[in-house]
DNA sequence: GTCTATAGGTAGATAGAC
DNA sequence: GTCTATCTACCTATAGAC
């Protein structure tokens, strides 16, 4: 355990809170206890509407672990089949450690009241997906992979990868298992995609 | 246009903010402007708590609209394969319909702080997956489709057909569409997801 | 840098007039 | 049934003591 400044523990408590709450049902009161710190501290910190800059640093560094993730597969030079591959490993790889990122992202996306959600937005340089498309198109025309339409693709593998994630309290309650078993089929679960997608686009 | 009593309105109303902001942003002021009725009113309709009376009223119809649906998939007697066709063209009316119930569930699941949420889902019976588990490993010795981890393959078609609507916002921005094209690529999207799981399951 | 006290604003609930 | 006015609670922000 690393001693962290004052600074850093009202950060950690913040992304805690955020992250599970939301922004709009987050309460400054609880960071500041989490944190151990007194809430004036806050406002010592992050000067000036402390609970929107806090939020802004959490969701901005948020969103730049998941959508850079996505640049993996559409940057690399490889066949299709082992972009999938590396994307898989690579979306695991952070969805393991932070299994409730994308809840997160996605709830303050679909609540979206805050003009900042915008801003953060724009400031990231979104990956383009055509390289990748074309690519899919390429490798059907010449009979490496089943024809197959490249948008619903790739939708297909980001949401086979994310949504259990998302929907993991539902699922749990669902199938029963508690959070060990959960994140064990979690892992066993990149290898099952994998497979699965293979199959599917086998010519 | 039918004539909406004022109770009717305002359930309407509170239907649109719920489902667009979530609970702990939701106002009921604007609960109530949108419904075209004066503040007092919800109380008057709603007595004590209005704002979680309604809110329980609108929370527990989305979550069996989307729930009951499952059981469509596991009920039927039928084959995996034409089970998993039924469900798809039982879930997309449904979600085209009903475009951002999805993330209204899952977002109010995430950040869940109200015991009612817990309540909620105690109260609705929901369906035992056990059955199709069963038919799907027994399909699967039989030869009819590719041995598979049943679980994961009921997750991979509820993925696929969920995930999309739930992280509608980022994806939009993502591929540069407007609302109209999106539900367009939408309705398309059944058929993909049915194709690509057949390809996967083939024995 | 840290804490206490309090101000200021907002949202939900309530009482009572009409 | 509907509306106005007000109350109360809560939350963020601020000022100032230590």
């Amino acid at each position: 355990m690393k001693e962290l400044s004052t600074e850093e523990k009202i950060v950690q408590a913040a992304k805690e809170v955020f992250t599970q709450k939301g922004y709009a049902a987050a309460r400054t009161d609880e960071i500041a206890v989490r944190a151990g710190v007194n809430k004036g501290l806050l406002q010592y910190y992050f000067k000036g509407k402390s609970k929107e800059k806090l939020f802004k640093a959490i969701f901005e560094e948020a969103f730049l672990k998941m959508v850079t993730r996505i640049n993996v597969i559409f940057e690399s030079e490889d066949t299709v089949e082992h972009k999938i591959e590396l994307a898989l490993d690579a979306y695991f790889d952070l969805l393991l450690e932070n299994p409730n990122l994308p809840g997160f992202i996605v709830n303050e996306l679909h609540t979206n009241t805050h003009a900042f959600v915008e801003e953060i937005m724009q400031k990231t340089n979104r990956p383009n997906p055509m390289p990748l498309l074309m690519q899919i198109m390429e490798e059907a025309a010449q009979g490496k992979i089943r024809p197959i339409n490249p948008v619903h693709l790739i939708l297909n593998v980001l949401s086979m990868t994310v949504f259990p994630f998302i929907a993991r309290p539902l699922f749990q309650r669902m199938i029963n298992v508690n959070d060990e078993t959960f994140m064990d089929m979690m892992r066993q679960r990149k290898a099952e995609i994998l497979d699965f997608v293979k199959h599917a686009i086998k010519p």
